[in-house]
DNA sequence: GCTGATGCGTC
DNA sequence: GTCCGACGACGCATCAGC
DNA sequence: GTCGGAC
């Protein structure tokens, strides 16, 4: 790499620069010429980067901090003295004073000026990959400063408090360094065009070898005070007191809402160059393919009642719409009829914030890339040629035919690209209204007619594309019991919704209101904590801790001072509180040091954002109420759970570490919620259910032309075999909820294991089985399980492991079976008294046989075995996870039921017998019962009435095979388990797909 | 080659 | 009421650093 | 996402 010194600077475009692909400047040239044929053009070069700096940013700065005030000058300059002006009317001269005399420099294009004023609103310029931790890096090198050195640790720990120097500023830090190093001094000579292009170089460049040298080259031409500015442009956060909506407000009165409907800068201030040339008709209207703004739900009023007013009900019409807040991620779906693209529909996506999603949702029905569009060919009426949706993508668990958590958009949509098994999680979009249809905008139409185009132009693709549904009321005591139901389903909140209002890009305002449990007395979780550590704050709250690491007794006895991490807060103090805070605790903190972190006192899991700054102390620390929507699990705090949405709501100094709250504090909480949610959701599940049956018969009807897409429908229908039965015959207690793999609850999991045949119980003590513990974090019960200490504890992650096996195994032919606990992996706790056992099994016994067991050894050691019914569930378990079970015939069909159906008469009576003695020799169960819900299979002789009992069992969740004797003696003498499919019964009607 | 740190973006 | 800038958890992608 | 402060 070139050092900064040999670098040519005033080559822009110098060989040497490792960057990504730039589009070629003419031919991108030329492409906004067509874009954008009225654009205005410049008569002059661009004004010099350092104007920004002296004749914006910085009187900008000045009226914030509010030093015009007495010192005056600044006033002066700008308005006679005698006329009061308010701080927002100077700030506007200061603006319109740059603005103009960039019209008469420079010319009508103010494009170049825009970008660097408002750089978090540029959207055409890509990320730099660059924060203050790698632009702090970068800088100490190219400075050559030595990285032990005060002045690097002046940079790279920026919100480390120290005297006489700026504090949670990072281009203060570094221009504090910059200014006292012997370079340029007076302003460099780079325009704003230049800065551009490189602020482009940089971020196309790629990594720390692309990144140096463009910064390097900023160094050497500009001095401190522009390299400060320029560090806060990189930041894309300027800090000068006014964001794009005062510039906006100034540069045109039009220019906010081309902003709302288009997200794009360059248009703003290409098309409204002319603060005379309004926006009119059409052209303030929202366009397909161009990103608009969504409009946002306003905050929570005081009662239900004044929602109700504020939706502005007639005397002729009262109503409203309720509509549940889903948790999921904001997109809006743009759709138009393209014959350039494979399939004749074009799609974009893009998220709240304008990010472009369609590379992970598809741009068109054939794109096997994308997660969604490929599902979408019928998802629009014959008639309509284009249209933008407004909603929310969520994850939909097929298995559960349930929502998924939140967080687990981007997974689900990831593995539906690169791993399309009907079974995964998905993508779901559920629309809540429309902008535009067949090339005309709707926003203007009221709610109640956007609904109905909805109605009209969407054609729902189960699962996949669906409208969301609203409830029409007219009172506000109508509103609760939807509240109610949301509360007990743990669901996000309402939106309260006015059918007579137009949609508002960009806007929040009252025609949407959000109801969320948390905000009503009562509901969402308040907990007293003790502060444990805390962290340096930025901007206006550095130079101090401005959030603090709060955590729970570990000893109820409070003998130990030892408290464990629970979450952090930040929010919600205001300035006495920090005062307050600040007071109690002067002088008892102490500097943490990750190495030796004080074991004795707190309780951490190491992870990042858990590393404080400062600790505490308990008994020299304050408690603190905290407010917070929900409870979750988590990996990054040592509770291994936290707060979704932490505030911080009072001091209570009436408790100290010895009243506040302990883990055994949370986890009674957490059990007795459980156990009054219990009934609740229970019932929930059964109405879900009913819906759930409801709901199979729809894709009935789409059958014919979905046909191709044999998956989906198997799934949906209930066809063949969604789940296998890895848990066949064995019973679980589910103690916790789990977080590795993925996020599940306990009833969830609770589920997973019955689809695959499992049992579920509440206790650990059942009469005469041995029930599978699964839990993941000490709760009370598990804790008090482990005292005792006569049962092992399995973590959810061992279900997880089997099914995924399961899958795999199944789609192989081969038998599913459970899997080995794998001590770190499986294991949550062993009994001391059985850890002996246990290790001594898979030393001596678990090896030995695994490696040398033949057939005919196992047939011996069955033989002398009690036989299968008098060994208890998990003890055939454990002994059959000492064996590769696929490789050992003795357990071929372990977990396997089966119902033999041999009429008198049949011409194959002694095959079938000998099916019969083998299946039940090698594991399998028998059954006389074909009702029997666990049966997996059903094995027909040529007497059987294959279509009576193919009827018999069509109904089931899980439809057993139907097979011939054939498929038990194949795969017997193969010593594999041969694919069901090849032997299926037939008897006319063609089977399963 | 792997892992932890860092950045980006969702809420 | 509006605007602005503090702050929270979490998942994925990417890259630095071992 | 939530929140407080300034105007």
């Amino acid at each position: 790499m070139a050092s900064g010194d040999e670098m040519d600077v005033d080559e822009p475009g110098a060989a040497g620069e490792s960057q990504g692909v730039l589009i070629d400047p003419a031919a991108r040239e030329k492409e906004l010429d067509e874009q954008y044929p009225n654009r205005p053009r410049n008569h002059s070069p661009t004004l010099p980067f350092y104007t920004l700096l002296q004749d914006l940013f910085q009187p900008l700065i000045e009226e914030q901090k509010g030093k015009s005030g007495i010192g005056g000058f600044n006033r002066r300059r700008f308005g006679p003295d005698h006329v009061p002006m308010s701080k927002q009317e100077r700030k506007r001269v200061i603006i319109e004073r740059y603005i103009s005399r960039w019209r008469s420099e420079v010319g009508d294009d103010f494009y170049p000026a825009f970008r660097l004023i408002v750089p978090d609103k540029d959207r055409e310029r890509a990320m730099y990959g660059l924060k203050e931790k790698a632009l702090g890096k970068h800088l100490i090198k190219i400075m050559k400063i030595d990285k032990n050195s005060a002045d690097a640790s002046k940079i790279l720990h920026w919100k480390v408090p120290l005297e006489g120097s700026a504090s949670g500023d990072f281009p203060s830090r570094c221009y504090e360094v910059m200014s006292q190093r012997p370079s340029r001094v007076e302003p460099g000579n780079m325009t704003i065009a230049e800065v551009n292009e490189k602020l482009d170089r940089l971020s196309a460049a790629a990594r720390e070898d692309g990144q140096l040298p463009l910064l390097a080259q900023f160094y050497q031409r500009m001095n401190a005070e522009e390299m400060k500015w320029l560090i806060r442009i990189i930041l894309r956060d300027m800090k000068i007191g006014s964001t794009e909506k005062t510039f906006f407000h100034l540069w045109h009165p039009d220019a906010e809402s081309l902003f709302n409907i288009s997200s794009n800068l360059r248009r703003v201030c290409w098309e409204l160059y002319d603060p005379n040339v309004r926006l009119e008709g059409e052209d303030r209207g929202v366009e397909l393919m161009s990103c608009f703004q969504p409009q946002l739900a306003a905050w929570q009023v005081k009662n239900f009642q004044q929602i109700v007013d504020r939706m502005q009900p007639t005397e002729k019409d009262g109503e409203f719409y309720i509509e549940e807040k889903l948790d999921g991620e904001r997109m809006q779906l743009h759709m138009m009829r393209d014959d350039t693209i494979e399939g004749g529909r074009r799609f974009r996506f893009w998220s709240r914030k304008a990010k472009d999603y369609t590379y992970l949702y598809g741009d068109g029905v054939k794109d096997e890339k994308g997660s969604l569009t490929k599902y979408l060919r019928d998802a629009f009426a014959e008639d309509v040629d284009s249209i933008i949706l407004d909603g929310e993508m969520i994850t939909w668990d097929p298995e559960q035919d349930r929502q998924g958590a939140f967080g687990t958009l981007k997974t689900a949509a990831n593995n539906e690209k690169t791993n399309p098994y009907a079974g995964n999680m998905r993508p779901l979009f559920k629309v809540f209204d429309v902008l535009l249809v067949n090339g005309t905008p709707v926003t203007n139409w009221v709610l109640s007619k956007r609904r109905d185009i909805i109605g009209r132009s969407i054609r729902p693709v189960h699962r996949r594309l669906e409208i969301h549904e609203f409830a029409v009321a007219t009172k506000a005591e109508e509103i609760a019991p939807f509240l109610h139901k949301v509360i007990e389903e743990a669901g996000e909140g309402l939106v309260i919704k006015n059918p007579r209002s137009a949609y508002g890009t960009g806007e929040r305002n009252n025609s949407w209101i959000k109801v969320k449990p948390d905000y009503m007395q009562g509901q969402g979780e308040e907990m007293e904590c003790c502060i444990i550590a805390g962290y340096y704050g930025s901007g206006s709250r550095g130079g101090g801790l401005s959030s603090f690491l709060c955590g729970l007794r570990e000893d109820e006895s409070a003998k130990s001072q030892r408290f464990c991490s629970f979450f952090k807060v930040g929010g919600g103090m205001r300035a006495e509180d920090y005062a307050a805070i600040k007071h109690l605790t002067e002088g008892k903190w102490h500097d943490y040091e990750p190495k030796k972190p004080p074991r004795e006192y707190l309780r951490l899991t190491g992870a990042l954002r858990e590393r404080p700054d400062q600790w505490i102390k308990p008994e020299d620390s304050v408690i603190v109420t905290a407010k917070a929507a929900e409870i979750t699990p988590t990996e990054d705090f040592a509770m291994r759970l936290t707060l979704r949405f932490p505030r911080f709501v009072s001091l209570r100094t009436d408790k100290d570490w010895k009243t506040a709250m302990s883990v055994q504090d949370l986890e009674n909480l957490q059990a007795a919620r459980a156990e009054k949610n219990e009934k609740a959701e229970l019932e929930a599940d059964e109405r879900r259910k009913k819906r759930r049956l409801g709901a199979r018969k729809r894709p009935l009807k789409v059958a014919g032309y979905g046909a191709k897409d044999v998956s989906e429908i198997r799934v949906d229908e209930g066809h063949g075999h969604g789940h296998g039965g890895v848990f066949e015959g064995l019973t679980f207690f589910v103690m916790t909820d789990s977080t590795k793999p993925m996020k599940k609850t306990k009833r969830q999991l609770e589920a997973m294991v019955k689809d695959h045949g499992g049992q579920i119980v509440q206790t650990h003590a059942v009469k005469g089985t041995e029930v599978v513990c699964i839990a993941e974090r000490p709760t009370v019960k598990v804790a008090s399980l482990r005292k005792k200490g006569d049962a092992v504890i399995v973590k959810p992650i061992w279900l997880f492991d089997c099914v995924e096996q399961a899958k795999k195994d199944f789609a192989s032919g081969m038998s599913e079976t459970t899997l080995l606990w794998e001590v770190d992996r499986h294991i949550f706790f062993v009994p001391e008294a059985v850890k002996q056992q246990y290790e001594h099994n898979v030393d001596e016994y678990g090896d030995a046989y695994y490696r040398d067991t033949a057939a005919g050894e196992l047939v011996g050691l069955m033989e002398q075995m009690p036989g299968l019914a008098s060994l208890s569930e998990a003890a055939q378990m454990r002994l059959m996870n000492r064996f590769d079970a696929t490789a050992l015939p003795g357990w071929m069909f372990k977990g396997m039921t089966m119902y033999i159906d041999l009429p008198q008469g049949s011409s194959d009576g002694v095959e079938v017998e000998a099916a019969r003695t083998t299946a039940a020799f090698a594991g399998a169960k028998l059954c006389r019962d074909l009702d029997d819900r666990a049966l997996t299979h059903v094995v027909v002789s040529s007497g059987s009435d294959v279509k009576a009992l193919r009827k018999k069992i069509s109904t089931r969740p899980r439809i057993p095979y139907v097979v011939a004797a054939a498929w038990i003696l194949d795969s017997w003498r193969e010593r594999t388990l041969l694919a069901e499919e090849q032997f299926v019964a037939r008897e006319g009607e063609s089977g399963r797909a």
